[in-house]
DNA sequence: CCAACTGCGTACCGATCGGTAACATTGTCA
DNA sequence: TGACAATGTTACCGATCGGTACGCAGTTGG
């Protein structure tokens, strides 16, 4: 029993969004590949940009799903649960076709203020932002923002050179970079670093 | 007196490439702008791919020339120049039409293997990667490759995140971050840093 | 004065882009 | 059986894409 064609649009617009970008990827070769046709994509979507939005929506909901589970062990440490986030993403950004931030990616494609992509994605951002310098916060570290805005860095920057470089890359030292400037800001405060779980 | 059409057009392309995106970008708006024709273009590039890979190999030039001017002061303090370098670029990520790096740029726009912007903007990335860890190196820092790493981070970090965030964003933070991260390493290996030009 | 060469513009190409009109087909529920 | 919503079918649109055939003007050298 196949799925309804919205939901195939909607999925297969998802995986080549992704994998291509938006720009790269046709209608046509969206509903190719999804097995509909043209005019059941602009009954359930106005326009590309429409579709392109509703990625973006879905990928960030994923993103904070993710973000959540990969947080969630160790709920009382979150200097723990930031390197564990962080080498959890360093080894999907290690993997060959590797592709980085969806939302990130959709930025670069469509630099222009005002496109409909950029509010989701800055949101997005912004909201990360909040979150990890709450965590920042929360683990006791001296000038939390810049902690978190350093985190923020390092993250993007694994997005990016996780596909510039591929295996062996950059993207394998993350982890420990993050450990180290967490550990420096929490010194810098006179917080001991928990050595919990080692 | 005009400028030759080739010259014109390699030009406009660059500044309409980078600020727009390649892929954003026809060849008649470049040709339109350069105040030239197509066949202008066509003459002196035989397509739009090799006119996108003349823009970045001209980026590339560029970008080292900055990096050496640049890192050129305090030549006898890593540290000193790589704050240093990180405290300039921030200035410019946090400038409101900020675009970040075209190579990067160029990268996500085209994230297929093998296209020819990728070799360009790869043998880039590992030079900076290798320069960045030479430096390390010669500061004495503890595990300079990890360092090398984190910085590298930090800088694509700033690329996108200034193109995200614009004015008031993680970029602020950046050269802060840096130093934390150096004198992390340096003070694990022992290195006391240099307390000159304070 | 007349070629030959160089540099450029006019006009056009087929392909593909995002998007649509009109109608046939199907499945579902009453 | 009939009404309705959802989807497929086919053909098409104007705009724009990257790319090109061809001819014209200006300079140069003999």
């Amino acid at each position: 029993m196949p799925k309804r064609a919205a939901e195939r649009i909607r999925d297969t617009a998802r995986a080549l969004f992704y994998k291509e970008g938006i720009r790269a990827v046709g209608v046509e070769q969206i509903v190719n590949r999804a097995g509909v046709t043209k005019p059941s994509l602009y009954r359930s979507f106005t326009s590309k940009d429409s579709l392109a939005v509703a990625y973006l929506e879905d990928y960030d909901c994923d993103f904070w799903v993710q973000f959540d589970a990969e947080m969630a062990p160790g709920a009382a440490d979150p200097r723990q649960q930031i390197i564990g986030y962080f080498t959890r993403r360093a080894g999907y950004a290690l993997r060959p076709g590797y592709r980085g931030c969806g939302l990130t990616n959709a930025v670069l494609e469509y630099p222009q203020e005002g496109h409909p992509t950029h509010a989701i994605a800055l949101a997005n951002k912004q909201r990360l932002r909040a979150r990890l310098a709450a965590m920042a916060r929360a683990m006791g570290a001296a000038r939390p923002d810049e902690l978190g805005d350093g985190l923020l860095l390092l993250l993007e920057g694994l997005f990016v050179s996780g596909q510039l470089f591929g295996p062996g890359g950059p993207a394998g030292s993350v982890a420990a970079v993050a450990a180290a400037l967490i550990d420096a800001h929490l010194a810098e405060a006179g917080v001991r670093p928990v050595p919990a779980a080692e």
